[in-house]
RNA sequence: UACCCCGUGGUGUAACGGUAACACUAGAGAUUCUGGUUCUCUCAUUCUUGGUUCGAAUCCAAGCGGGGUAACCA
């Protein structure tokens, strides 16, 4: 289409129930023909994933209809609030790919408006000002099962509700003394219709508006409002708030509002190995248990960066996994799998001995170094290709040799031959060992220099290819293996008494200080992404990483066949001592 | 024991009254200078029971199961 095509959504696989009622409201005309959808964070924590489904939804709404979406800060509840995640939000929702250009907005921007709403609900008898307590109103409420009670403040007079809300709003009561409530009905089934607080009196400084207020609206109140004066057409939000619609369009019923947006409600995103909640996440960060709210193994969209995410591979991800009304839990590989499909397109190819073992090629001249020709993308020919120098002394992975390995091991072993990628067939003829530990210490090989760049002349085939490293070139740096920051499916099931941090994975961060790196790896630049051969997708560390030392987190791995062959005969081998 | 919402392969979604589709996983095989990629093939009595209909995953009813809701949070 034009040149930032990159930068927009991924086109829709179905179109699912919100498409489809978008198209019919536009097919019956409502909303003049508009669309306008909004995406709302609360600035009290950083963005995660889930919240890239909602992104990926409003800003994906507007462009496939034509519409716009904005950016709004839902700010109500300045106790919770802070500008450092006002500002991470714009930065991540920008980096996923959308524009919301003049269209940022703050509830707090409507703060007067919201407020001349509640002195009209007042005038019109439709709201009050209640002097009872948190616990009282509690109990005045009723419960699930029961009707609540009119609280003894319901029948105050016009005028004496206008001046209460007034001395309210100028702070002459303490926090907590009173609210400002909807008059619609203590017996409603439905709890947040009975007389839902419109306004608490909070003491607090606002991250925008400074002490100016005393007073701040409850999101049920504020949210339909802001909507209507943005002129939102479709109130997208979880399902969660699927009770508060009739609240939602009762705020918007009885307030002389521009417009008349309608709430619809989806399933909010669940991923196996990861909690999505943001008090859980903040927990996570104030209790030392992740580096921050951008440690690579969190879930946000600052952590899914570092880590090497891209926001291709999450857009993927949105569209793949879709929008519906029934809660579910996507399978983590999903995720995993959208950022191989990516990366793989994408990520130049290098090769990195994470876990050395020294090889000596026995018959390779002591003096020479060869400049061997590697391609940088096998998956993309305009990558084109480098130069990679080979020497008698060589680094190869620990796990690509084996004393006395299996049949179906394609790897080195006494005897064994196998191809050097993009260099040699080499074959091994023994090795050393430390006496004391039985640690393997070298291996001693002989190449064939007929087989010169991998091919042998004579039709002659190895099983397997390994990667290497010339051990007088390789450049040393430090490698951040992660896994799941949750070792079990559902975090958030845990035993009577236990709280999710018990399934946290001690092993979620395993780090390599020395691994041996193809020499070009040296300069890569902060934030690019490579594919280590036979390992996996790695992101240069934004933060860490220092000229001339950078450091590499894991993505993701590669699929790794053999180690899931491995794990199957090994349970198989158990069964049978069993 | 109130009200609201939801039940389609292992997982996530599609099928819009005309005979279950796609992606991922798993299994089998082929290709491969990454045990990667790619390519084949295999895996479902649509929660149950009734009803409406020539015909039901789709409509209706009941049951069962799951989720949400009693902050002056969002």
């Amino acid at each position: 289409m034009n040149d930032r095509s990159d930068t927009n959504a991924v086109p829709p696989v179905a179109l699912h129930f919100i498409d489809e009622r978008v198209q019919a409201d536009l097919a019956a005309g409502r909303y003049g023909g508009r669309v306008h959808t909004r995406f709302p964070p609360e600035p009290n924590g950083y963005l995660h994933i889930g919240h890239a489904k909602s992104i990926c939804l409003n800003f994906g709404l507007a462009q496939r209809f034509g519409g716009l979406c904005n950016l709004r800060f839902d700010d109500t509840n300045p106790t919770t609030e802070e500008v450092e995640y006002v500002e991470s939000i714009q930065r991540d929702v920008r980096w996923l790919g959308f524009e919301w250009g003049e269209r940022l907005y703050y509830a707090s921007d409507f703060f007067e408006r919201i407020y001349g709403f509640a002195e009209e609900l007042v005038r019109h008898g439709k709201a009050y000002v209640c002097d009872l307590g948190p616990d009282d109103m509690s109990r005045y409420r009723g419960s699930l099962t029961a009707p609540g009670t009119d609280s003894p403040y319901r029948a105050r007079s016009v005028a004496e509700n206008l001046d209460l809300l007034e001395r309210m709003r100028r702070g002459e009561f303490p926090e907590g003394s009173r609210t400002l409530r909807a008059k619609i009905d203590m017996a409603s089934p439905n709890m947040n219709l009975r007389d839902p607080v419109l306004y608490r009196i909070l003491k607090a400084a606002h991250h925008r508006t400074g002490t100016a207020w005393s007073i701040y609206p409850t999101y049920d109140y504020a949210h339909p409002l802001c909507d209507a004066l943005e002129s939102i057409t479709h109130s997208i939000c979880t399902l969660e708030f699927e009770n508060h619609r009739p609240l939602y369009d009762w705020v918007r019923d009885n307030c002389s509002v521009p417009a008349r947006p309608e709430q619809i409600e989806f399933a909010r995103l669940n991923v196996t190995y990861m909690v999505l909640s943001k008090r859980k996440l903040l927990r996570l960060v104030n209790e030392r248990r992740v580096l921050g709210w951008d440690d690579p193994r969190m879930p946000t969209i600052s952590g899914l960066r570092r880590r090497g995410y891209t926001a291709e591979a999450l857009r993927t991800f949105c569209e793949r996994i879709g929008v519906a009304r029934f809660t579910s839990t996507v399978d983590i590989v999903q995720l995993e799998n959208a950022l191989r499909d990516d990366l793989n397109k994408r990520a130049p190819r290098a090769m990195a001995v994470l876990r050395p073992l020294e090889v000596l090629i026995e018959n390779y001249p002591s003096d020479t170094v060869e400049e061997l020709t590697a391609r940088n993308n096998p998956e993309d020919p305009a990558a084109g290709e480098r130069k990679v120098k080979f020497s008698k002394r060589l680094f190869i992975e620990r796990d690509d040799f084996r004393e006395d390995p299996p049949k179906d091991f394609y790897r080195l072993g006494p005897g064994r031959e196998v191809r050097l990628r993009y260099a040699y067939y080499v074959k091994c003829t023994g090795f050393d060992k430390d006496p004391a530990t039985g640690e393997v210490t070298r291996v001693h090989c002989t190449y064939d220099p007929a087989t010169r760049g991998g091919d042998s002349p004579d039709g002659r085939k190895v099983k397997g290819t390994i990667h290497w490293v010339s051990a007088e070139h390789a450049q040393r740096a430090e490698v951040r293996l992660y896994d799941h920051l949750f070792g079990t499916e559902f975090p958030e099931e845990v035993g009577e008494g236990q709280d999710f941090m018990v399934n946290l994975n001690p092993k979620s961060l395993e780090v390599v200080r020395d691994a041996a790196l193809e020499a070009m790896l040296i300069d890569a630049e902060p934030g690019s992404r490579w594919q280590f051969e036979r390992h996996g997708y790695f992101c240069v560390d934004v933060v860490d990483s220092r000229p001339g030392a950078p450091v590499f987190n894991r993505a993701v791995s590669l699929k790794d066949s053999w180690a899931k062959l491995e794990k199957k005969q090994h349970a198989k081998g158990a069964e049978r001592t069993r």
